[in-house]
DNA sequence: TGCAAAATTAACAGAACATTAAGGGCTGTT
DNA sequence: AACAGCCCTTAATGTTCTGTTAATTTTGCA
């Protein structure tokens, strides 16, 4: 998991690095609202803590530009004391959750796991090709409303061709894909997977490349 | 509305007035089992949320005491973690529903609602599928009209299939939905709740979904 | 036609899940 | 306080499903 903290004093923010390196989340600390938003542009966020009093802007401002935007990052809001209302802003912008300083460093860490989950869980990853459908978070593929039964390895072959579609795939890119750089495999492994993905789809949908590799093409008409 | 809120936590008390602010709710805050005691009696109170754990008096005898004198208003306990047998107990003696610290304060505001809702004199907080049936206040779950005896864990895997019927729930889900997010099992406990639980029921609405998790799914024709 | 690449098929090994049984803790009762 | 009973967890074992391999057949191309 990759939390961004946004955090402008140092020793709370050192705090929490530690908190969560402990729990083995990568952190990146950044201090203001212009890096805040870098990371959050450029970079596979999986959470955000965001303190509300930045010195280059105000937080409540920046998180509202990020939900315009259509940037859903979970966002767990920090707030000092006493600043009830921010904490209601907050919530009505799009905030998913709040802390008040000082807060208990289990708390957070429990929120933080809370918000975690809950993200990885109920977003909807769902990719659509012509009667194809995949959910990318329960790794389940629908053809035509059917459920298809699909191995793991079948439906992470599916994937791959979902996200490129119309475009030769190498045989080593998709072994790199599905296996991970390290895993090798001495054999025609990858064939026989094939065979099995042609047999439960539309066979044509997967065509062979000879020499090359294998492309995923979707029929026209449909979306 | 008016919500007396019973927690001797600063800290939680804030952030729980705040959501309820948001929601325009009049909340009273007290921190005692005396001062709630006076709230209770003295004012038409709609919703009491109440922390076991107060100074002066057991959050479980204040409640007792209320229902032996007729006092009716729903109450909504709020415990720590892990003391589920709280919470049965709380529920037996007339609490209406409960939460478990730390909680999502979404949460918090959907079962305020709820229990506003029902207070009105709408549903309750039963759960159809098909032909079973769960009665979330007294952790009862009915199957065809007969009455399913289940434990603690496999009533709380049941009520979470039942909120999300229809959809992969993943192993860490439930883990987390019954556990909660902080104990941790270290072995197939969950794959043995998973198998009495199909005993109880119909085996086949519980649908293994390889490498992810388990699907609960009704039979077409019923809703 | 011959060769290389891919498709097909079947078998084995290992992983994931199901099942079962035993031990310990908690609850309620006497 | 001791006992009994239930429930939860653990762990060992059984079963089913998957992935890889390799042997064999088919296809495409020179």
């Amino acid at each position: 998991m990759f939390v961004v903290l946004v955090e402008d004093d140092p020793y709370i923010a050192q705090s929490i690095v530690a908190a969560l390196d402990y729990l083995n989340v990568s952190v990146e600390h950044v201090d203001t609202a212009k890096a805040a938003d870098y990371f959050i542009r450029n970079s596979a966020v999986d959470l955000c803590l965001l303190d509300l009093g930045l010195p280059d802007q105000d937080g409540l401002d920046l998180l509202n530009t990020w939900r315009k935007d259509q940037i859903h990052v979970p966002v767990l809001v920090l707030t000092a004391r006493n600043q009830t209302q921010q904490c209601v802003d907050a919530l009505n912008i799009g905030a998913d959750d709040y802390l008040t300083k000082p807060f208990d460093l289990k708390e957070l860490i429990a929120r933080v796991h809370a918000l975690a989950r809950r993200n990885r869980g109920y977003s909807s990853n769902v990719l659509h090709m012509g009667a194809l459908e995949i959910h990318q978070n329960t790794q389940q593929a629908h053809y035509q409303g059917q459920l298809l039964t699909l191995s793991r390895r079948e439906y992470s072959l599916l994937e791959v061709f979902m996200l490129y579609p119309n475009q030769v795939l190498k045989t080593e890119q998709l072994i790199d894909k599905i296996y991970g750089y390290q895993d090798s495999i001495e054999s025609n492994a990858l064939n026989v997977h094939i065979h099995h993905l042609r047999q439960k789809i539309h066979p044509d949908m997967i065509q062979t490349v000879r020499g090359v590799g294998y492309m995923f093409k979707v029929p026209e008409q449909s979306t």
